[in-house]
DNA sequence: AGATGGTGTTTTTTT
DNA sequence: AACACCATCT
């Protein structure tokens, strides 16, 4: 090689490197590892997502010239001293890929696969950034399920389903199945829908057909009725030209396997292929991104095995830990530096995680400080513990910490319950993530189902579904015969309708089908003469569901502003794809997409979710709670090993979402599923080294003495002797009336009232100001009367961050504020009373408080106290 | 067709 | 405890 090639080589590498500087040595060598199968093991915080932007960047700039020897011209001198030139001046050399690129990649031959919308979401706007909007935008980021709908939308009629199929989302098969069993006469307690429905899914995730089921010899008379269901099932939906979500893998896979032209068209396409969190995908996604990536082998997945937490919707670990048996020449890169957390909590996390077999193995470290210990809080009761966290967050305003720099991680959404009351009455911002989503709302799914049938009018679940709602006389016995008429003639339901007057057995109910049905056309004639949005309105309208909702009170109100929502998201699509946008692309959009309004991290407040759905995201301080052996881990998974190290990779997720501090907590007393139930501390929390945490318990315990404390191991055995004070109380905590009873008077006795006033509204407002007015409305009247009769709690003995305040104890007679009072609140510091509105024998109080603005609070309830008079 | 009462259930979630 | 679902009644 001539003197000048090797020169320009050396100098093209540097400059290469040159563009990714802020990335570490490890990261960087994943970059430059373009070709072939390659696995990147990413621990929690180790800078992932920048290193999948940085790999794709790398491969659309530079194609695989690092570490090359290649070169995409012969080279002059001139040549020579122009990079030259340039690499000393630390700019971009003009033509860069003529220049030195080695075969790059088109933006649309790279896919990346992700799991959710939101994470492609990110990647894409990732990659905007770094290559430019072009660039960028051109990149095929999308989720396994929209990569798949693409593909089938292209290629569907090659086996044997419209292009414009619909898509049947779990609610929507559940209706198909529920009208099997009936048609079969099937008994759902004999074989239960869910069994089925998971049964079918697992068939598919294995790639079995109907009949590759019915083939085989059935073990019991259970999976005999379970084939003849998946192939009935499987009947319909193809009759329905609809696919459910496994449907789009499975058949997209299917495809690929048996269709050599489909297989090649894509494996052209799709050059480099990336899967992004691949400890997550099932035995289907695997064959796919196999399939996919079968033309160059340039696969690249990204994972951690410690974070597999989703076995139970299909994911199977074995995919990240035999990747490098099955794509053979693959090359493994662990990226175990993590830049999130301190190193305390980074090590309480990795000696729980070592406690699993069944992984690859890796060690996180961090350059940052040890930072506080981990805080360990011992709580008498789950109204206690949400104090203890309210009192901490406290602290940290004071510090000049924000709100939405804490998170509150539970196991189940049942837990945080206690928690949103009790910062509901403190009047503590908070938002739940999670819960229902907007499109899984009955009047959405309803006025969707209207939009579904006008696009596809095969579409007889969904017109089952909204023939009646609004009432209109075609019931129940109606529908079905419709149904049999349909099925003995082989056409879709709507085609009976409309020949009506042909069936004798149907003149009963003939004037309200056929009104019925001549709204329907008067809807098809409308949606393709007015603009979607617009269309969407008058579908609420023209059906009468508008009417329906406006006949209801406040029930309706809520679901008609919802129903306003729709259809500014009919809009914002409409706007988005222009000329392009049609009914039936919104509805794929919708049924592809979780939540529309994906929360908006400016908001000032405490996020609450559960750990599966704190996965990926990052706080300065996380609480844990309910660290407690039957909650977490889990009464289910207490016998099963496998299970087991799933809860551990769950608690090693929690632990690793926070930066600064991790507070975990467990209660001696919990109210759950009805029970009290007394939980011994996680056996989690024994395998993080002692010497890493931070012991406290509540004040409230401080009398149980003997054998509690440090050493949980012991707690179950060690009886405490009776309190004084509370005589006749022989087995102290055990002793559940005693311990039942609420602390500071706050809790299990009253706190129904509210909970049911308030429980549904974080998720239709999305935030504490609903909480409070439907506290205010429905529950305050009643508990406070609960109340009365109870006596007053006992003062606490003084961990409390200000002494001698109130752990938000209802006060028997209820102190007077009035505007201009000045108040201290245990959270928000001091603050000047604005209004006071007596209210069923409480007030509210609006404060202005000095450091967190104005606040609304129950004045009995929030843990506030009275400095000083107004004048 | 709508109200009512009794029953059963209740990890975790995306698409 | 809370809710969803179903069967039965009015």
């Amino acid at each position: 090689m001539p003197e000048i090639t090797q020169e320009y080589i050396a100098l093209r590498d540097q400059y290469i490197e040159s563009k990714f500087t802020r990335l570490n040595p490890v990261q960087r060598q994943a970059v430059f590892t373009t070709e072939g199968p390659l696995l990147i093991l990413a621990g929690a915080g180790s800078g992932k997502t920048t290193v999948l932007v940085n790999r794709i960047a790398n491969i659309i700039r530079f194609g695989s010239a690092h570490g090359s020897k290649e070169l995409p011209r012969t080279v002059t001198q001139q040549d020579l001293e122009d990079l030259r030139a340039t690499v000393q001046s630390g700019r971009d050399l003009p033509r860069e890929t003529a220049y030195l690129a080695v075969r790059p990649a088109r933006p649309w031959n790279v896919l990346a696969i992700t799991f959710t919308n939101k994470a492609a979401g990110e990647l894409k706007e990732r990659l905007r950034a770094m290559l430019g909007e072009t660039m960028g935008g051109d990149v095929n980021a999308s989720t396994f399920h929209s990569a798949c709908v693409r593909i089938l939308r292209r290629d569907a009629e090659r086996i044997g389903f419209p292009k414009s199929f619909t898509i049947y989302d779990s609610d929507d098969q559940q209706r198909v199945l529920k009208q099997i069993y009936k048609d079969k006469m099937i008994d759902d307690k004999f074989l239960p829908i869910k069994s089925a429905v998971s049964q079918i899914s697992s068939y598919k995730d294995k790639l079995m057909s109907p009949e590759d089921v019915a083939a085989e010899t059935p073990r019991d008379t259970k999976a005999a009725l379970i084939s003849k269901i998946y192939t009935t099932y499987a009947g319909r939906l193809k009759t329905a030209g609809a696919m459910d979500f496994d449907d789009l893998i499975y058949h997209t896979v299917r495809l690929l396997q048996t269709d050599a032209e489909a297989r090649e068209y894509y494996q052209n396409k799709f050059r480099y292929v990336v899967v992004d969190e691949y400890q997550d995908t099932s035995i289907a996604q695997f064959h796919l991104v196999r399939l996919l990536a079968g033309g160059t082998n340039n696969v690249c997945v990204v994972g951690d095995d410690d974070q597999s937490i989703y076995k139970f919707r299909g994911a199977t670990i074995e995919n990240i830990l035999n990747f490098e048996q099955v794509f053979t020449g693959a090359k493994t890169i662990r990226l175990e530096q993590n830049y999130r957390s301190t190193s305390n909590i980074l090590n309480a996390a990795n000696s729980v995680i070592k406690n699993n077999t069944g992984r690859k193995g890796k060690t996180l470290w961090t350059e940052k400080g040890d930072g506080d210990k981990v805080h360990h809080y011992t709580a008498a009761s789950e109204q206690d513990e949400a104090s203890h966290i309210a009192d901490v967050i406290g602290e940290h305003l004071r510090e000049g910490a924000h709100l939405r720099d804490h998170a509150v991680l539970y196991r189940m959404n049942a837990q945080s319950n206690p928690i949103e009351t009790y910062f509901a009455r403190a009047g503590i911002p908070y938002r739940i993530v999670g819960g229902q989503r907007f499109f899984d709302r009955k009047e959405v799914k309803d006025i969707n189902s209207y939009l579904a049938v006008i696009v596809n009018p095969r579409d007889d679940v969904r017109l089952r579904r909204i023939i009646n709602e609004p009432a209109r006389k075609i019931g129940a016995s109606t529908v079905d015969k419709v149904g049999e008429l349909a099925a003995r003639q082989g056409v879709p339901m709507l085609q009976i309708i409309a020949d009506v007057r042909q069936y004798p057995e149907l003149t009963r109910a003939a004037a309200s089908l056929e009104k019925f049905y001549e709204m329907y056309r008067e809807l098809c004639d409308l949606s393709v003469t007015i603009p979607l949005d617009e269309f969407a309105g008058e579908v609420i309208k023209k059906t009468g569901y508008e009417a329906m909702l406006k006949a209801q009170k406040e029930e309706g109100e809520t679901r008609l502003e919802n129903l306003g929502q729709l259809v500014s998201s009919v809009k914002t699509y409409a706007d988005q794809n222009g000329e392009d946008a049609t009914l039936s692309g919104f509805l794929e959009e919708v049924a592809l997409i979780s939540d529309l309004d994906s929360y908006d991290q400016d908001a000032d407040s405490v996020t609450m979710m559960t750990i599966h759905s704190a996965k990926g995201l990052e706080f300065p301080y996380v609480f844990v709670v309910g660290m407690e052996d039957g909650i977490f881990p889990g009464d289910m998974a207490r016998y099963n090993e496998e299970d087991m190290e799933e809860e551990r990779r769950l608690c090693y997720v929690a632990i690793t979402r926070a930066k600064k501090e991790l507070y975990l907590s467990t209660s001696r007393s919990r109210l759950i599923f009805g029970q009290t139930r007394r939980n011994l501390p996680s056996c989690f929390l024994s395998e993080i080294d002692p010497g890493l945490m931070e012991e406290t318990q509540s004040p409230e315990l401080a009398y149980s003495a003997g054998g509690f404390g440090a050493g949980y191991g012991t707690y179950s055995t060690s009886v405490p002797g009776g309190r004084s004070g509370y005589s006749g109380v022989s087995r102290g905590y055990l002793n559940s009336e005693y311990n039942a009873r609420p602390r500071g008077g706050f809790g299990a006795g009253y706190s129904s009232g509210f909970a049911s006033g308030g429980h549904d509204s974080p998720h239709y407002n999305g935030g504490r100001h609903t909480v409070q007015s439907a506290g205010f409305g429905a529950g305050y009247g009643s508990r406070t009367n609960h109340h009365s009769g109870a006596p007053a709690a006992p003062a606490g003995a003084g961990t409390s961050t200000l002494a001698g305040m109130q752990n938000a104890t209802p006060k028997k007679q209820a102190v007077q504020y009035a505007a201009g009072d000045l108040v201290e609140h245990r959270v928000f510091g001091r603050g000047k009373v604005l209004k006071a509105t007596p209210i069923a024998g409480d007030c509210i109080v609006e404060i202005q408080f000095d450091r967190v603005g104005v606040k609304k609070t129950m004045a009995n309830y929030a843990p506030l106290k009275k400095i000083t008079e107004a004048e």
